[in-house]
DNA sequence: TGCAAAATAGCACGGTCGTTCGTTTTTACA
DNA sequence: TGTAAAAACGAACGACCGTGCTATTTTGCA
């Protein structure tokens, strides 16, 4: 469709076979909950009776919709998934190739970490939750935050392509300093509720910008003999 | 007594009043391995029912140790901070002030973060944790964050004042890059499980040296006027 | 409007949690 | 060695958890 797998939903939209309504609805709106309370508590933090309450529903009726915490685990990365993807990632890809949708894509990812106030990105925090804890949540978060990252990486590789970056420049390395940089605004804004994080965020974006798009030349690879580096006192 | 107020221990180590031995021993017991199993599931994870299992005692005798599960979880921040310490901060500023120290800084905090396999950075996942949940536990992980962070930007601001930095670095922004390329790290290396994660990790440090090393008009502020740089496809 | 099917409710289960309390064992010092 | 205090135990509590059942209600279509 796009020029990119970053798909929203696999192959779960159209075709309602036959005896349907209500019930996608209802689940859409415990969805909803379930996203705003996984972004509070994280999705550990997620339980049946809490949404049952949240949603004036009784436990088993919304538990009937998932069939097991877990799967109402996979259904809310999922769904902050599709939410990602409609919020961050399609508005970017509506500008044109190279700089200007590299910078879209990170200032629409700045906002959607910091700016919902009542909502910590699921990525992060699932990412610390599921590091150590194998089985299908974790797969499912790895393949989406996996995802999202080749997107990223892409956007990348177009923008060399492009002219707009050194044509030196390491995709991968460029992409783990920009997502470095969204990990630190998430940890000082919403942790250690540094007013101005997203300002450092932004300006140390134009720093990695200014280095992969200095002439080949200008900033070789370590330090450029500063007056004397790893001398003693 | 160094040169910073990273201090391990608040003042809690000396004058046991009288009566207790085998009391500190067990406490130190039972707190090692709630620090393992807090490195693993995080300090909401931690159960005392777990960790009376792990240590071969009953719930109450842990119980006891510390007289609430808040209390405990603290206890463990306060005894990572310690360790923390011990092998990252005060083998460090054994290093002479400027780069090197600054080297032997960020070196010691990548290795504590990715070559010990058994434990996560509790700093990190308990920032994703706590970013959200007031109280106690928040509150103490937040001031030894802060420490920490603090102590990081004087060992920045001293490479400034030695001339290993130049002069119009802003220590807080530095110190902002450095830690996101840790967090970036500890994503990759215990998520993703990207194996040369600590090589990024590395190189962008370098990256970011050479930015803050460069002679003041090399690299001035945004982008130095690539080919076309926010022009349109 | 009637009727099958889907959606929801109600209830109970086994389990784990943090915590309390009374008892028993262990420690440390006279 | 005796003894008071400290440490550890064991059982029980109320609360919440996910989950499995069987009703009951609601839905959508003939």
């Amino acid at each position: 469709m796009t020029d990119s797998d970053f798909d929203s939903s696999p192959a779960e939209t159209a075709a309602p076979p036959r005896p349907l309504m209500k019930g996608r609805q209802t689940r859409a709106t415990i969805l909803d909950a379930a996203l705003a309370l996984a972004s509070h508590m994280g999705l550990e933090g997620l339980s049946i009776g809490a949404l049952a309450e949240v949603t004036q529903m009784s436990k088993s009726g919304v538990f009937a919709h998932f069939g097991s915490r877990e799967e109402l685990q996979i259904s809310v990365v999922r769904e902050y998934h599709a939410k990602f993807a409609d919020e961050v990632f399609f508005p970017a890809v509506a500008e044109p190739r190279g700089l200007p949708r590299l910078r879209a894509l990170f200032d629409r990812w700045i906002k959607r970490v910091t700016v919902e106030i009542d909502s910590g990105c699921i990525y992060i925090s699932g990412a610390v939750e599921f590091d150590d804890r194998p089985g299908p949540v974790r797969d499912a978060l790895v393949g989406m935050v996996q995802t999202w990252q080749s997107s990223l990486e892409r956007a990348i590789e177009m923008a060399v392509d492009e002219g707009h970056l050194r044509a030196d420049t390491e995709p991968a390395q460029m992409l783990f300093e920009v997502h470095g940089l969204i990990l630190a605004l998430h940890h000082d804004a919403r942790f250690l509720r540094h007013p101005g994080a997203d300002e450092r965020a932004r300006a140390a974006f134009e720093r990695v910008l200014g280095h992969y798009t200095a002439p080949p030349g200008a900033i070789a690879a370590g330090a450029p003999h500063p007056k004397r580096a790893t001398a003693s006192v």
